[in-house]
DNA sequence: ATCCTCCCCTAC
DNA sequence: TAAGGTAGGGGAGGAT
């Protein structure tokens, strides 16, 4: 029970990713099934645990928890107490413990998460437990690599880029969510009574409002001795550390062979690789910008002083800034967490303001609900709304007026266009153009003939002031992704599956967030390139890299985590890649279809049942006496979809198979698994004779002259029925498998 | 023409 | 040490 394979589906929804590793699922889960009073595993087997104070999963949790794996909880530390658990001691009731060591009660949940006892020194609090030269200092755990189980969860958890991406989503849903709830009054507009009368513009009016340098001021709010100075906000300390000289060289050389475009700084060998997430004004003075390389920062402002990140303030600010507007109006486009474009006309019109007035108020009350100073920029349509903001930034609006916008457009850098970044930068200086006002000297045709149809178009509208592009206040998602490109190093292939399988379970969980199943599939993969140092400068970091993506589409649109994992193990296995190369993994799901609702009757009645073990073999050659098992919901999720195979008669679809198997070498996966989905529906419809002569005239004939690739199509279309017959009947079948081939032997 | 796949580019 | 994600627009070139 220790072990998960493949064929184990049930291991997927329980403890495949970070969405269900999360501390309060986990608890979750754990309190529906001890409640059921079943015993879940023996993965604890000789555990037994003193928890010390608090900690996350709490003690109450962690009884439950380790009762129901096998391991034994001690309300008292007892000579049979094998570890401590804790989350900070202070050195002198380190030593009043004695030798047992302490570790952090992830401990428990992630070895329950991933299925087996995991090394306790990765969670050790503090050495000197395991150690010879026995030491009280606090100890990091060791950072984990994506083979590690937790990993995911750790990674997300830190990673700021993850969560300006969720965070930007959050609002867009948001934005959405009041529009639809919406009854049309806005109570923030009866402030405005109090403002002079002014003449409202009868033009357009878009404000773009921005906070100002977001994460710094979110952190300098409790730290009002760091105002005026420069500061950023990064992982890193700016503690020098030690790199091989030599790789750093390379990869510098590397860096500018892969990245011409872009004026990456060199790295040197001692300087620390954290990126600076946001800068204060101050800081920029001395040219450090967002993104920089904090050693970089430092060798041009040394008195650069660095603030850790606060996830929890960010969303706090986020939250308030929207609603904030949204007492206004819901004529709101949200662009990220810290940033929007209104359109206002209504509102000045409405109260009879002017656009100046207006800035000055609603910048006021950010700033009074925030704590956090932002910019407003307006124009008459979103491109010169940003203009005029970046021009505003900090603290400040400005409007750029209609007359105005001619001569204010001629003297913009063409850098500064939204959409134009290094690469398009760097086509434009090829032609010799910089400013807007540059484009008056070349055609239209000769812009888009460099940059491509559409974005010479937009380029040459933009450098007008012209922006065609109308505010969208209501969001359609058409993609969910997770890609993780730092701290990817595999020994084998193994752990590449399994944390691609982790990956999938990820996205899953985000797919189902939004209510979608996708048709299509898609696997990035980061390879190491063949001249690049194995380890990066940045520690974990993935180098400079290749890409490669590939993609799928199946006929049934995907909507659980084995299916994902299922699809993107076989495209993985398509990129005969070296796992020991890979630095980079990404699952991205398009093609979108909202989720039929389910049967709320049925997946009532399911719950509390036992899910099927899929060590359970069923011979077909018994098929009379089959156990009539629990169904799992996978059986009733997608109700009421038709397969083109369900009215033809087997002297039908022989044939149909039949010339389908001699039409190609090559079997497109849409057919495969629209074949595949059919069958896996006769399996849990118990028509397991018609299954039966269908599958193995399917072997007979791939036997007889299929290639390699029909093998492999064969073998899949055997692991998505199979999946059916789990459903059904809590075991797979017995099929053959077998083909005389040199590839597959 | 219009599609699909495999990229590249951009923004926060 | 360090946490290099994510969604969308768009183009080249081949298949249909
Ligand atoms: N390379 C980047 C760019 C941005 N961000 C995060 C931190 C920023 O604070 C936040 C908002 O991005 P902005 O582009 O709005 O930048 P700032 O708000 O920091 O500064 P500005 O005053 O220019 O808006 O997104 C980041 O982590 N890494
Ligand atoms: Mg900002
Ligand atoms: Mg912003």
């Amino acid at each position: 029970m220790t072990s998960r394979n493949d064929e184990d589906d049930n291991g997927f929804a329980e403890w495949g990713g970070y969405m269900a590793a999360k501390k309060a699922k986990l608890v979750e889960q754990y309190e529906q099934q001890a409640s059921s009073s079943k015993k879940q595993s023996d993965i604890l087997t000789g555990v037994a645990i003193y928890v010390n104070g608090y900690t996350s999963p709490s003690a109450e949790e962690l009884k439950i928890l380790m009762s129901a794996h096998g391991g034994v909880y001690h309300t008292y530390q007892m000579p049979k107490t094998t570890h401590i658990v804790a989350s900070i001691l202070p050195n002198a009731k380190v030593k009043q413990l004695g030798s047992v060591p302490i570790v952090k009660a992830t401990w428990i949940s992630d070895s329950i998460a991933a299925g087996a006892l995991l090394d306790h020194r990765k969670y050790l609090l503090y050495t000197g437990h395991d150690d010879k030269q026995p030491k009280l200092d606090c100890v990091r755990p060791k950072t984990l690599t994506a083979a590690d189980p937790g990993f995911l969860s750790e990674f997300y958890n830190n990673s700021r880029l993850h969560l300006i991406s969720t965070l930007g989503a959050e609002y867009k849903q948001l934005v959405n969510q009041l529009r639809e709830k919406s009854n049309g009054v806005y109570p923030g507009r009866e402030r405005l009574r109090t403002l002079p009368r002014g003449l409202a513009p009868s033009e357009r009016v878009v404000m773009h409002i921005d906070m100002d340098c977001f994460f710094v001021s979110v952190g300098l709010r409790s730290r009002p001795q760091l105002r005026g100075r420069p500061v950023a906000v990064t992982h890193g300390r700016g503690t020098p550390i030690n790199r091989p000289q030599a790789s750093v060289e390379c990869e510098n050389e590397l860096v500018k062979k892969y990245f011409p475009n872009e004026n990456f700084e060199d790295v040197d060998s001692h300087g620390s690789m954290a990126e600076v997430a946001s800068c204060s004004y101050e800081a920029r003075q001395c040219g450090v910008r967002n993104g920089m390389l904090l050693g970089n920062a430092l060798k041009i402002c040394s008195d650069l002083k660095t603030i850790p990140y606060d996830f929890e303030g960010y969303r706090e600010v986020s939250t308030a800034l929207y609603k904030t507007i949204a007492e206004y109006t819901l004529d709101i486009e949200a662009v990220s967490c810290d940033e929007m474009y209104v359109d206002v006309a209504p509102i000045l019109a409405a109260a009879n303001i002017t656009v100046e007035d207006w800035a000055t108020h609603i910048r006021k009350e950010v700033i009074a609900v925030t704590g956090c100073p932002c910019s407003a920029g307006f124009g008459a349509n979103r491109l010169q709304a940003r203009l005029a903001n970046k021009r505003a930034k900090p603290a400040g609006q400005f409007y750029l007026r209609p007359d105005d916008v001619e001569t204010y457009m001629a003297q913009v850098s063409l850098s500064d266009l939204p959409g134009v970044g290094s690469a398009t930068v760097a086509k434009l200086t090829k032609m010799g153009l910089h400013k807007c006002g540059d484009l008056q000297t070349v055609s239209r045709g000769q812009i888009q003939a460099e940059l491509g149809n559409k974005i010479g178009q937009t380029v040459a509208d933009l450098a007008n002031g012209i922006d065609h592009k109308p505010l969208n206040f209501h969001h359609e998602r058409k993609s969910v992704s997770a890609d993780v490109n730092y701290g990817i190093r595999f020994k084998d292939k193994t752990e590449a599956s399994n944390f691609l399988q982790s990956l999938s379970a990820e996205v899953c969980a985000r797919l189902k967030d939004v209510g979608m199943r996708a048709r299509c599939l898609t696997l990035k993969l980061l390879v190491r390139a063949p001249d690049a140092p194995v380890e990066p400068a940045k520690y974990l970091g993935c180098g400079v890299c290749n890409t490669i993506t590939r993609s799928t589409t199946s006929a049934g649109a995907l909507g659980d985590a084995a299916s994902i994992y299922r699809e993107a193990k076989v495209l993985l296995d398509r990129c005969a890649v070296n796992p020991r190369e890979l630095r980079g993994v990404g699952v991205q799901l398009t093609r979108l279809e909202a989720t039929p609702p389910r049967n709320t009757a049925i997946k009532r009645f399911l719950q509390g049942e036992v899910k099927a073990s899929a060590s359970n073999k069923i011979d077909l050659r018994t098929s009379d006496e089959l156990p009539n098992r629990i169904t799992p919901e996978v059986v009733y999720e997608y109700p009421g979809e038709k397969s083109p195979f369900e009215s033809l008669t087997l002297d039908e679809l022989r044939p149909l198979i039949l010339k389908w198997l001699e039409s190609t070498a090559t079997p497109k996966n849409i057919d495969v698994t629209l074949l595949a989905e059919y069958l896996k529906q006769l399996a849990i419809d118990r028509q397991i004779e018609r299954l039966k002569v269908v599958l193995s005239f399917l072997y007979r004939h791939i036997s007889r002259l299929g290639s390699c690739k029909w093998h492999d199509a064969y073998w899949k279309l055997i692991d998505i029925v199979q999946e059916g017959m789990v459903a059904r009947y809590g075991g797979t079948m017995l099929v053959e498998r077998s083909f005389c081939c040199s590839v597959h032997s």
